[in-house]
RNA sequence: CGCGGGAUGGAGCAGCCCGGUAGCUCGUCAGGCUCAUAACCUGAAGGUCAGAGGUUCAAAUCCUCUUCCCGCAC
């Protein structure tokens, strides 16, 4: 059998978690973690640790916090670890030069799309929104470039008509988890890892999303719209107004197969039907006026929130 | 103490400002009609008006506090 490995792990949101789960129940040794530092968030602004730093704290691991690596001490004490790999899941920095070549085996990232396509912060998104019909997880080594590494392993997902970012998020999660976890026993055993460069031929970059994109622009087509809904959900939602700026999210929509002539954002009838840009419509299922929680486009119209012949902004 | 909205039968709401019998659109149940139906007709059940105090002859409604939910911002 061959050697524990040391590993640090590096990650921040939600997405990172069951990469820790599955490193923490394997054979080798998670010796630290590192996350963004606890900041203040949500409603009432309190100060709340990231969810990788709470996983780590449930599993009595010592969490670093550190604002960057650009102190000497941060990155004194990253050596210090005498790291074999290091796993870095969305953690939300940049590691300089001196930190990535640090650990024997380097740094491993876990990045939610197929390499090179959607290199960057929003990739789960940009993948549904573009309209892929596939996406996944590809495992890397990390060098200074934007997710430019040599590629480890790579697994795809199929995107499907009903896919949002949110159960795509889940999947993608998941499978990186367990993906990460063959590459590090792989590693342990072999003392080595087999990597392919990858191309720039493909790629592309996933922009961090605004607020902004989750605005409906009825003069869209509805499957962009849908794919916009589907892409966007849960953040940073989408949603536009309909009457006295009361503003409403969209949760679910289909495409129908219907036309129409009527202008872009009316409400065609008592269940839920927009038209949208070119004579194409959407219909909706399930909404959330501001203030309220979600419900079915059937109580939106019966609680007057949405009524037929009305013009969605 | 970042800003704001909300809590009323099972769902979505109105009523609150100007205290005085609990209302609407649905759902549920029963009966009717129909070849038939998620349609239509008739009827019924179902609510400590979030909780606790206070004011009042009288509080869903006015005052105070608490709990929970949500949107924005981040």
């Amino acid at each position: 059998m061959s050697k524990q490995l040391r590993i640090a792990f590096m990650g921040t949101p939600d997405f990172a978690v069951p990469a820790l789960k599955a490193l923490i129940s394997s054979r080798h040794k998670v010796v630290c973690v590192y996350s963004q530092p606890p900041r203040p968030k949500g409603r009432g602004q309190h100060v709340q640790e990231s969810p990788v730093h709470e996983a780590a704290k449930a599993a009595k691991i010592e969490v670093r916090t550190p604002i960057n690596f650009k102190k000497d001490e941060d990155i004194a004490s990253f050596m210090a670890l005498e790291l074999d790999v290091a796993i870095v899941a969305a953690y939300g920095l940049i590691l300089p030069k001196a930190i990535l070549d640090e650990p024997k085996y380097g740094c491993i990232n876990i990045h939610a799309s197929l390499l090179p396509r959607w290199r960057g912060a929003a990739p789960i998104q940009r993948a549904i929104l573009a309209g892929d019909i596939e996406t996944g997880i590809t495992i890397m080594q990390m060098d200074v470039g934007l997710d430019t590494g040599a590629m480890i392993k790579k697994k795809a997902v199929p995107i499907r008509p009903a896919t949002t970012s949110e159960s795509l998020h889940d999947f993608l999660s998941a499978m990186g988890g367990s993906l990460i976890a063959e590459v590090v026993e792989e590693l342990a055993t072999k003392g080595e890892l087999t990597v392919a460069p990858q191309p720039d031929e493909g790629a592309t970059y996933a922009k961090m999303l605004k607020k902004e994109e989750g605005r409906i622009d009825w003069d869209a087509d509805a499957p962009y719209i849908d794919r916009q809904i589907r892409a966007l959900n849960p953040w940073p939602g989408t949603w536009c107004e309909s009457g006295k700026g009361r503003r409403v999210k969209i949760l679910e929509a289909v495409v129908m197969p219907m036309k129409s002539d009527k202008p872009a954002g009316s409400v065609l009838d008592e269940d839920g039907l927009v038209a949208c840009g070119e004579g194409t419509t959407l219909k909706l299922e399930a909404v959330q006026p501001e203030s309220k929680k979600p419900m079915s486009i059937g109580e939106a119209i019966r609680g007057g929130y949405i009524a037929a012949g009305q013009n969605l902004t």
